[in-house]
DNA sequence: GACCTAAGCGGACACTATGTCCGCTTGAGC
DNA sequence: GCTCAAGCGGACATAGTGTCCGCTTAGGTC
């Protein structure tokens, strides 16, 4: 839904899309968007979602390479969202100059937690492994971390915030979750790292 | 090379291993030692291990199933090696009652990025994405940062200890070297890291 | 040292997924 | 309604997985 997975570049005319294309796409991420729901993401081949969408294998790959775009696709809007409250919302998510830098990392583990739990099967499907590091969401979450832990006076802010990402990995999400422990949990002890990390020692 | 990839159960007759299937075993450990080496291991294929090695598919998974176990079957001796310092050895790393949880998990800390830099292709092969949680060595590494949380009065030492393995994935650590951070950068994250969490707060 | 037999071997096979190609169809501008 | 490029989709070539089963051989026995 929404948006064109290649970048609408502002200025070139696009030649604007086929009614057929249109409702080509909205199906096929209807039953991507089904499909990763409703089992193992790594499981789901580009066919099956051919399949379930209702057209052939080469109008999918038409549009989108692989699995992980496809992905990608469902996930852009919402990390957009995050994005922009990020860099403009209201405290303690966004800029406001009295939130402590500790205070915003926690509130931004919130919220990646939130995302978590709302879209593993998502995440799963497009952040896996090594291609997390690859996504444009990655850099940007980087950034961000990296800026309130210079501000936080962190030693090496630029490898810090690498660390700090870690622990929000989609997999160890599922594997937490698996196993049992309630989201709360998770969120707790990411503010508790969130303090400890970010309020300089007295 | 050394250990049975099967559990050697102490009591069982173990009917001795042939000659040649003893060859064969030394043969694929090598031969997927070198390849794992030399290229990105996930692209590493069972038949290219039983060729490299000059051996048949079916010899080839008589014994391994696939190319994780094998990679395991390398860890091995390894991962061991690093338990039993952590469990006999001498301090930092070792349980000597005056050294600080904090100073323990720096030292902890500092030995696996020594074992990443050193088998990081082995690492990516075997403990990638959510496998790495279905591992033993995960559940080893998990009890002891567990302790150590535990030690230091954390709140939710269980949750923790998950969220401060995390920034020890393997895909992290080869993002990160590949992006030109040498390995002392990134121990001395971890270091602060151990600090800032295990310190109780004055 | 000849014999026997189960452990070990390895190529062939069936299956599944990927990604591309190309002739046919159809939306939409004129 | 005509035109034609954009879009469609099935067939195909390729590559990897895992299993099966007839052949080979190590190594114990007499």
């Amino acid at each position: 839904m929404s948006r064109l997975p290649d970048l609408p570049l502002a200025g070139e005319p696009q030649p604007r899309e086929r009614a057929d294309a249109a409702r080509n796409r909205a199906r096929v991420l209807a039953a991507a968007e089904r499909l990763f729901a409703e089992r193992d993401p790594a499981t789901v081949t580009m066919d099956d979602i051919a399949k379930a969408a209702g057209i052939g294998r080469g109008t999918l790959y038409r549009r989108y390479p692989d699995r992980v775009s496809i992905a990608r696709a469902l996930l852009d809007e919402h990390e957009r969202a995050l994005q922009e409250k990020l860099m403009r919302g209201p405290a303690p998510l966004g800029p406001e100059p009295e939130t402590s830098p500790a205070e915003r990392l926690a509130a931004f583990y919130a919220a990646m937690v939130d995302m978590l739990e709302t879209h593993v099967h998502l995440l799963l499907g497009a952040e896996t492994g090594a291609a997390r590091y690859t996504t444009g969401a990655y850099a940007f979450w980087r950034l961000h971390v990296r800026h309130l832990a210079q501000q936080a006076g962190a030693e090496d802010a630029d490898t810090l915030a690498d660390l700090l990402l870690a622990p929000l990995a989609p997999e160890l999400y599922r594997y937490q979750r698996d196993k049992g422990t309630p989201m709360e949990r998770i969120s707790g002890g990411l503010e508790a790292l969130a303090y400890a990390t970010l309020i300089p020692r007295s």
